[in-house]
DNA sequence: TCACTGCGGCCACTTTCTGTCCTCAATAGG
DNA sequence: CCTATTGAGGACAGAAAGTGGCCGCAGTGA
């Protein structure tokens, strides 16, 4: 084995130290192959880094790696580095505003050193993952472009895409990359059309394929405030937010033990209570007040009567009419 | 300024590397005050710890940190780390199978060595999050919970809890925690009840509070094959899941469009389609065929029939009477 | 061709790293 | 109170590095 340098032994002993709470220092001078001598100056190199390691004295005593000022290099293994990043893959997916972009960045630099055996391990997980997308209907932006997005906006990466509009018509461009922006559930490409010699912005849900082409560039001065600005001009069609209420008949406490997760729940006299919640898909409202099971009354707003009027009649017609089609299989 | 050592250095060279894809000799040298010659040899020291850093010659030329064959310790900033932690918290809680368990180790790890303010921002964050919950009506573990039990298996440290068994009894125990198995959609901890003095599983999600007690354990021999083994022992009611098949009465690329996230779609002659989908809610089946939004038959199973039924019914009656009750507000 | 960039050898000087000694301090158990 | 265990840290000498400046070489793109 060759002689281990300092660094790496530093290194060493910061992973040590993560993924095991309590070390004696013997244990720690005999993995590291130093002297406890040695170790116990290595342990002062971390401490003067600012990675704060607490020691107890006496019989039973050790090492351990405490929460300090700053977040030391994180040392995952294969495994946790899998989940991690299929974690954010959903994170960025489901894209809650206020971290949506860090998670990006995060996913970025890891993706960006993984080894390649990983990486197909995240694709087979990927794959099997059902990636419980959030509003029906709402087309996910694909995690892989969105990952060559944000590393090319990093980066300064010239990008080639296949973008299709909204009236369905397919094109080729190639940008210039500026900033992804997370705006409502979508995600947004902001970037220098060099085709068309102008700024725009792209939902990143309609991009389908994205390969950077290999050229960098310099950054162009965006001709808005900031990226979010530029977005909130393009963009005419809000989604639609509804406020629902409906009265359940049952008490507050079953109907939070059935639908809590997802709506308030407020006791009314009689027996009843109420339900409120505000979302962009009124099928998600139908599906909670189909989970509460119990008996629904005045139901607002009106749209979400005519949803459940025409699922009524539907699944009506789909019970009372089996076995007429074809479904041999 | 103090006298940056080469362990400090080189961690910093590595963070600067995963920060930004690109960058020239001269820059990295000016970051990190040293010459370029003494760059070039913390290169190299990279690279003989493992990590492959690329470099181009000539005009533009520089360093990049490539995908090698071990992951390097992952340099995070406030942001990332925050948005990590959220995201595999809500990753844990969902808690997809073979990934479960290690989302909770590299939750562990960070959340060990996470800075007070961090935290604090997790926890409002946490509060903001809607916690997307799977399966209606499915409690989910507390996340804190879940990670108190991790780091307490992972270090030997002895739990104190209050659970709230399936008849609603109410104890405190004393165990000594040994492993955190995922079944399902539950987490279970199998551990040493000390009261009772003998191996126990509780699930997660029934523990009201859990607290390290400061006591340190060695630890005891699983009278089982292995913890998942242990746990499946003492389950009776696996959760069950449907095979749920359906005929569309329309394209097979129109139902993509709509439910092609959840289910697989089969075209059918006659401009029909088979809907097949296995799913543990049949809730769940019932919110893509309404949000299918087409005509549907031939549904099996029969319980999903029944529930299609029993929904049909329940919402015409919310339709057809409304402003029944008292839900002024 | 030229300018720019990375590569790496060589050298002299300085710094630090390491193991072995030592004593002291804290802790748990007898 | 005493002892065993474990961490803290000073002193020292020899070994091993790290460092910066120099050099020529090798790719790369204009």
């Amino acid at each position: 084995m060759p002689v281990a340098n300092t660094s790496s032994r530093t290194l060493r002993l910061l992973s040590l130290l993560q993924s095991r709470r309590y070390w004696s220092g013997p244990e720690l001078a005999a993995r590291l192959e130093v002297s406890v001598r040695t170790l116990r100056r290595d342990v002062d190199r971390l401490r003067e880094l600012g990675y704060p390691v607490q020691a107890t004295r006496g019989v039973d005593g050790g090492y351990q790696l405490a929460a300090g000022a700053a977040l030391p290099p994180l040392a995952l293994d294969d495994e946790e580095a899998v989940a991690l990043t299929v974690g954010l893959q959903a994170a960025t997916a489901n894209a809650v505003a206020p971290m949506a972009e860090p998670s990006l960045r995060a996913l970025a630099k890891i993706v960006q050193v993984m080894p390649p055996r990983l990486r197909r391990r995240v694709e087979a997980l990927r794959a099997m993952t059902v990636t419980a997308s959030w509003a029906p209907g709402a087309a996910a932006a694909d995690p892989s472009v969105l990952l060559t997005a944000a590393q090319a906006c990093r980066d300064g990466e010239g990008l080639a895409l296949d973008y299709t509009a909204a009236d369905g018509a397919r094109t080729q461009r190639r940008v210039e990359p500026h900033r992804l922006v997370s705006l409502g559930r979508r995600w947004y490409l902001v970037c220098f059309d060099l085709d068309r010699q102008a700024w725009r912005s792209f939902r990143v849900d309609r991009v389908a394929t994205m390969t950077t082409d290999g050229r960098r560039f310099r950054s162009r001065e965006l001709p808005a405030a900031d990226a979010a600005a530029f977005v909130r001009q393009g963009i005419t069609t809000a989604p639609r937010s509804h406020d629902v209420r409906v009265v359940l008949h049952c008490l507050a406490e079953q109907a939070r033990g059935r639908v809590g997760r997802w709506a308030n729940v407020q006791e009314l006299p009689g027996r009843r209570c109420l339900l409120t919640m505000t979302t962009e898909s009124l099928e998600w409202a139908a599906l909670a007040l189909g989970s509460a099971g119990v008996e629904v009354s005045d139901v607002t707003p009106p749209e979400l009567v005519a949803l459940l009027d025409e699922w009524s009649h539907r699944f009506a017609r789909a019970c009372g009419a089996p076995r007429l089609g074809a479904a041999s299989g």
